[in-house]
DNA sequence: ATTAGGG
DNA sequence: CCCTAAT
């Protein structure tokens, strides 16, 4: 799936959401963190320029245009993810089976097991099948249909606002592995598996890191369509050598600043607001199988990647880049308020990206454009892009010093900025160069085909089944908790489920406000710590007897 | 290939 | 989730 749209969002610094640092820091992951960090420098840099320029009250059109300007440009948001398609979802439950079915079970085993099951007072098999049917009942909302809505009307602008948007269209997508996976409880009982037995016909093949080689291609389409988003990127599509083409001839690019209201008010002094930032077209592709989660991730990462690159304030008189940053303002030509008039910024890149995950979408510049022109023939879009790209790339040869900048925008167009799409000239027919702004390739760490992996919260459902097969099987054999209860999930390894044990022991430690993500049902924490202490205690008395042994043996020579 | 634990 | 070390 390739979205096509225009990505001329106008920032709103309003509607941008503030926080303590702190507050908000408190709640990211440390792996998030960096990534807020960015997108938080950033905005407060724009929004610590815009406040420095603005030394005084605006003059009261800005305050008054500014809601009207976004407002007209439109709106698009991607609404949350629903459940709205319930289909039960294939689950082998367990029939009643005796606990104590444990006959091939060494003597050992046999008292751990039943140590555990008395700590962990797990019910009997009878009471098993109604956690089962309970089960059933959860699994049913695993098939989920997710949409995204756009506003109707609207070209592509994200703000805060929310209003009017009902399915002009749609964008469906499907996580096929929620969809298909189907989890194994008890399946045969409440036997232990045998891990000899359980090897056969079960072995994967796995990649260094634990990764599943999927078996089928039900569960894979996303990752090879991540594999294949990758390879287009990193060289052998045409878009991309054009984009890297363009970006030896641009010397700059970036965002344009607009609604730029100046009010020279005292002589010698020069005020002036920037209400709003528009970065520039971003192109995405994602595979049709990626979650809206992910959707939502990749824009995130291109946003921040173009912003929290390190970006550059370029200064527009007139429609030309002024560069020489040591001339005065009224030597530069912005002392009357005519000329204030044309006065520009931009937000450039840091440095010149290159390639590298590409994802990210453009958006058309109207919804109309988008729900007919997203879904259709546009699919190998990179290549009409890639037209659009080098004319545009033309026009900035042609140009390259003065870049062209509609000066008369700011000043009129935000006006009257329900007029429609003439406040939604495309970046890029103003600043071609926005195009190539694909923030890509800061960090090399990662080479080649190595991509982490899409990130896949676990479900109630799952939970409950790793939090099942762990009870029975204690906290260390993954490997046997996967072929029991994930077998048919490829995308969990028996190291994710390792890990999500150890991040459900911790959610279960800590105050439920501290917890985030899809809430995880309490009784399913309380059997998670009453196992985690159980095993561990189950391990610790292992670890003593064996000392003990090793004591006898040792002192026995 | 698995397990365990840090990042 | 990723990465490593140790089995």
């Amino acid at each position: 799936m390739v979205i096509k749209r225009r990505f001329d969002h106008v920032f709103d610094f309003s509607s941008i959401p503030k926080a303590p640092r702190s507050t908000r820091r408190k709640v990211l992951s440390s792996k998030n963190d960096g990534v807020d960090d960015i997108r938080t420098t950033a905005f407060d840099l724009l929004a610590s320029l815009a406040g420095k320029l603005l030394e005084e009250s605006q003059s009261s059109s800005t305050s008054s245009s500014t809601n009207a300007f976004v407002e007209g440009k439109g709106n698009i948001k991607q609404e949350d993810v629903e459940d709205d398609d319930v289909k039960p979802c294939e689950s082998e439950l367990a029939s009643k089976s005796p606990p104590s079915d444990i006959t091939s079970e060494t003597p050992l085993e046999q008292t751990r097991v039943s140590d555990c099951e008395r700590g962990l007072g797990l019910k009997p098999c009878g009471n098993k099948k109604e956690d089962c049917d309970d089960i059933t009942e959860e699994t049913g909302v695993d098939i989920e249909k997710r949409e995204v809505k756009t506003p109707p009307g609207t070209d592509g602008v994200l703000n805060g606002s929310s209003e009017g948007y009902r399915n002009q269209s749609k964008l469906v997508c499907r996580d096929d592995d929620e969809n298909y996976c189907k989890y194994h409880r008890f399946s045969d009982g409440c036997r232990r598996s045998n891990r000899p037995l359980t090897r056969v016909g079960h072995r994967r093949m796995m990649t260094k890191y634990g990764r599943a080689v999927p078996r089928d291609s039900r569960t894979d389409g996303c990752v090879k369509a991540l594999y294949r988003k990758r390879k287009l990127c990193y060289g052998y599509n045409p878009w991309r050598h054009e984009t890297v083409h363009r970006k030896r001839r641009l010397s700059d690019g970036g965002v344009s600043s607009e609604s730029v209201t100046i009010s020279p008010e005292k002589r010698g002094s020069v005020k002036l607001s920037i209400n709003s930032f528009r970065i520039p077209e971003l192109f995405i592709e994602v595979p049709d199988t990626a979650t809206v989660g992910s959707l939502k991730r990749t824009v995130m990462e291109a946003v921040t990647a173009l912003l929290g690159d390190g970006i550059r304030i370029g200064v527009l008189v007139q429609g030309k880049k002024v560069r020489d940053d040591n001339n005065t303002l009224s030597q530069t030509g912005l002392s009357c308020r005519e000329n204030l008039s044309n006065l520009g910024f931009t937000l450039e890149p840091g440095h010149v990206p290159l390639c590298s995950e590409s994802h990210v979408i453009s958006m058309p510049t109207d919804s109309t454009d988008f729900s007919e022109r997203s879904f259709d023939s546009r699919i190998p879009f990179h290549l009409q892009d890639a037209d659009h790209l080098i004319s545009s790339g033309n026009c900035v040869e042609n140009n390259q010093e003065l870049v062209p900048y509609q000066s008369d925008v700011s000043a009129d167009e935000q006006q009257q900025p329900s007029s429609d799409s003439r406040a939604l000239v495309p970046v890029s027919a103003l600043e071609p160069e926005a195009l190539a702004i694909v923030p890509l390739n800061e960090k090399p760490k990662r080479t080649e085909v190595s991509q982490r992996r899409t990130r896949r919260p676990f479900s109630v459902t799952e939970v409950e089944a790793l939090v099942a097969a762990v009870e029975e099987l204690g906290t260390g054999r993954w490997r046997d908790v996967k072929l029991r209860s994930f077998d048919d999930a490829s995308h969990r390894t028996y190291v994710d489920l390792k890990d999500k044990w150890k991040t459900l022991v911790h959610t279960a430690s800590i105050t439920p406000q501290q917890r985030r993500g899809e809430p995880v049902p309490q009784e399913l924490l309380d059997r998670v710590l009453a196992a985690h202490r159980c095993w561990s205690q189950h391990q610790m008395k292992q670890n003593g007897k064996l000392q003990a042994a090793a004591i006898m043996v040792g002192s026995s020579m």
